[in-house]
DNA sequence: ACCTCAACCGGACCGTGGTCCACTTCGTGT
DNA sequence: ACACGAAGTGGACCACGGTCCGGTTGAGGT
């Protein structure tokens, strides 16, 4: 079975980290070496996560009740993560990298090889699928209004867009239209059209073909 | 002056309150009828929150520091206000209210008058100058991710762009679209790109506008 | 083997949002 | 005037996220 909880290392793909050296949780792939007790306990936290919700849900797993089934004190649990969002974002961060190594270098049409706007398409059902099959952590990691769109993966998946719309060759302020498609893509409104308006997941990935379509010309633009 | 705490009431507008008689809170214009002591309590509430918010800031502001303020137990806050957020968004209500007399009923290119699409274009700046004018609280009461989309005020926004978009004779999914847009126009996102990345207002606008024409088709479509 | 010290640990403690419920007060019908 | 019930009140209480700091431990140097 694959290791979940393994240090930080992202599939490379040069294309993407063009531009993107100072992203600084990226490149150099080293976990700042932890002691071993302190490891041992990371993962343990992170394995209790784990279970915890899987049992009865994210929301209703405290931290408390993570330290305590790992047999650490609390504090532990913050120096480790900072704060629960991190704990949450860690928790993801698997999932979060399976999703970007299909995206960086999968196959085709997700990964390198169809049409730029071949794989628009696909990343916008990917995202969706990916966040609504994790929607309740992202929704619980969301509660910080500010701090997604300043995380590495959002940063990633926004260098993504913006190359991919560049390849297209995209009329307009390619870096405005980038923060627009993820801005249809983000969790809460997927969720709200999904579960509260009870739109289709078919309706919600035509939207977004069409949206893409409307920003890469792909359909009935009069280039003049 | 202008009492900012009056029983609710919205400037009518027949075209976009079309379809929208389930809006429970809108119609009726119908405050529940509160106790003379509940509504003087009500109002102080109000009244000291406004003021402590503007001393240190809505952030720095605790439910216990307005209870006291107001001279009123901390259950009495809550049982009006149901939580923090509502609280917030009846600070909000009186600003809101504004805006939606603005764009249902005020002078053209934001009211009516103007084509759709000034007006779509009259609503994006509106928007964005007021929930940037008012960050703080709404960043502060963006906090619960759902409950925004499922505000009065989001409904009547949402109600509002969707009339235009079909004035206007846009094709496709007009629903979604509308939601698109509002999208493109949420405080966290609009913040995020000002503040943050440090964009210009005019940028976003015309990001703004730009998204409105390739909804609209009011460049470059061929028909036909 | 031992020393050293930065990193780590734990759990008491705090602030804040939110609940609960015994008691009070307002408005209404008689 | 008065009684009565619904609505309102207040503050003790709770849960949870997050901080703090005195004590502990493990890894590298000698």
């Amino acid at each position: 079975m694959t290791e979940p909880f393994a240090p930080f290392s992202v599939p490379q793909d040069r294309d993407v980290l063009e531009g993107f050296a100072d992203l600084a949780l990226l490149p150099t792939g080293e976990t700042p070496q932890l002691r071993a007790d302190a490891a041992r306990n990371r993962t343990r936290l992170l394995e209790v996560a784990v279970r915890l919700a899987a049992e009865r849900g994210i929301a209703n797993v405290t931290m408390d009740d993570i330290a305590l089934g790992a047999g650490v004190g609390k504090g532990t649990v913050f120096r480790r993560f900072g704060d629960r969002t991190g704990l949450l974002v860690e928790l993801l961060s698997h999932h979060e990298k399976q999703l970007q190594a299909a995206f960086l270098s999968g196959p085709p049409p997700l990964g390198p090889g169809a049409s730029p706007v071949e794989r628009l398409y696909a990343f916008g059902s990917a995202v969706i699928l990916h966040e609504h099959a994790h929607r309740d952590f992202y929704l619980e990691a969301h509660i910080e209004p500010g701090r997604r769109r300043t995380s590495p993966a959002y940063h990633l998946r926004l260098a993504h867009v913006r190359l991919l719309l560049r390849e297209a060759r995209a009329d307009g302020d390619n870096e405005l239209t980038a923060h627009l498609l993820l801005g249809y893509l983000e969790t809460v409104l997927v969720d709200h059209l999904l579960s509260v308006l009870g739109m289709s997941l078919e309706r919600v990935e035509a939207g977004w073909r069409d949206l893409v379509d409307r920003y890469t010309g792909e359909r009935g633009r009069c280039t003049g």
